[in-house]
DNA sequence: CCCGATCTTTACGGGCTCTTTATGCCGCGT
DNA sequence: ACGCGGCATAAAGAGCCCGTAAAGATCGGG
């Protein structure tokens, strides 16, 4: 199941805020509500919601002293949902640190698209996922997605094909890779018979990554088959 | 002297894009017009703006499939400025990946407080570091946030496309950038082949960022593959 | 319109990487 | 013991990629 993104709205008007739940409710957004800054604030502090629907017209706090409450420590996106809709207001809010102001009466439709708009901001934003892509066995640690290969803990250079290779050996790690195999990932199709390639490759990858290349412990050899990097 | 984000306007109506060029000067953004999307996607490829805004009522092209192609190759923010107001249409241009929709008629202190929403996004974006902003390795800041560069503390000056290839090599910290991801990000698509480009800008980014720029510490090279900015 | 800054383009030397050849090892079956 | 097939390793040459300089083109500010 996928994740669903947290949203609070901020709203005291309760047609508005069935209105606005509603319709993100329908998306399958999971949504946090509060009618007052004061419970509003707490939820986000507490819940740390993905996006942020705030009203500046609530009874107990001026808005734009909210936006800048929760920028204090928070990017979290906020979009503003106001029913004045002077220029005035929307400068002011935006420059408090808003991320987009919506003008009462608004469609769902629309504010549905500023929700995912602020999702995307999110998501080019956010870490990607650290252990993502890291293989390990031993002292032999890759990282796919940096493109880094440790023994020991330090770094080590391997050349473009090198690294290739390594590439298709911890994808089937465990598995036996043919040299054929290989040899179409790597050289294309037409270069399968220069086995010889793989064999020169493999020893510099043993000499690069090994403790002992003569007695490989990762890289072993299947012989008259391929390949094979153990997985632990 | 500090750096003036670079804007491009894309709008037929000579009155409306006067105004809007206008305003923007008067903060003392750098602006680039053009009045066709043939001519404003041409610019927006040679020029790589910090952000575009794009009327949606040009005569050659339609508005969205402006949009997807710009989005085929960069993330610069686009806001859109429009005439027609219909919910639909606003929908379907912030999906197509549009930041920002407005109206018009609007007021020109909107626009630039939504200008500054959207060089703020583009500060923050991706960054690893997303509270400071900044960027630490050795004796090297990068600044996001203030676009400033400090190498043992001293204010270094980059120019426009030194700085911009920084600024991807800074989101990307201990990762690889290919040839190919700088050279569509920086010069546009259609330039993927011109890998000397690169080549050069290194060597002027070692220059002035290196203590010894024959032996690079934080610009690390990865032969046939691209360039990696030391994480640490 | 001029001048400086910046970007583009060309040229070239040097180093890294890949390819290719050569040699020796091991295990196995005869 | 010998030959053979498959494998490991070294080493050298060729070619590609990279770094750097520098000239020409273009941009932008005054």
């Amino acid at each position: 199941m996928p994740y669903q993104p947290l949203i609070l709205v901020i709203e005291d008007d309760e047609r508005i805020r069935r209105f606005i739940v509603a319709g993100l409710s329908s998306q399958s957004y999971r949504v946090i509500e509060a009618d007052r800054a004061a419970s509003g604030l707490s939820l986000a502090g507490s819940h740390a919601p993905d996006i942020i629907l705030l009203d500046l017209g609530l009874p107990d706090r001026d808005g734009v002293e909210i936006i800048r409450a929760l920028r204090a420590w928070t990017q979290t996106p906020i979009i503003v949902v106001s029913a004045r809709g002077h220029e005035r207001s929307k400068v002011v809010a935006l420059d408090a640190g808003a991320d987009d102001y919506l003008t009462k009466p608004f469609g769902v439709a629309e504010l549905l698209a500023r929700v995912r708009v602020a999702l995307r901001h999110l998501a080019t934003k956010g870490a990607p996922l650290p252990e993502s892509g890291e293989f390990r066995v031993g002292e032999l640690v890759v990282n796919l997605a940096e493109r880094t290969v440790l023994v020991g803990g330090e770094p080590v250079h391997l050349t473009r094909t090198e690294y290739r290779i390594m590439t298709i050996l911890v994808r089937h790690a465990g598995k036996v890779v043919t040299h054929q195999h290989l040899l179409t990932e790597v050289w294309g199709p037409g270069r399968s018979e220069e086995t010889q390639y793989v064999r020169v490759f493999m020893a510099t990858l043993r000499r690069k990554l090994e403790p002992d290349p003569a007695r490989p412990r990762y890289l072993l050899t299947e012989v008259g088959v391929g390949y094979r990097l153990l997985d632990e």
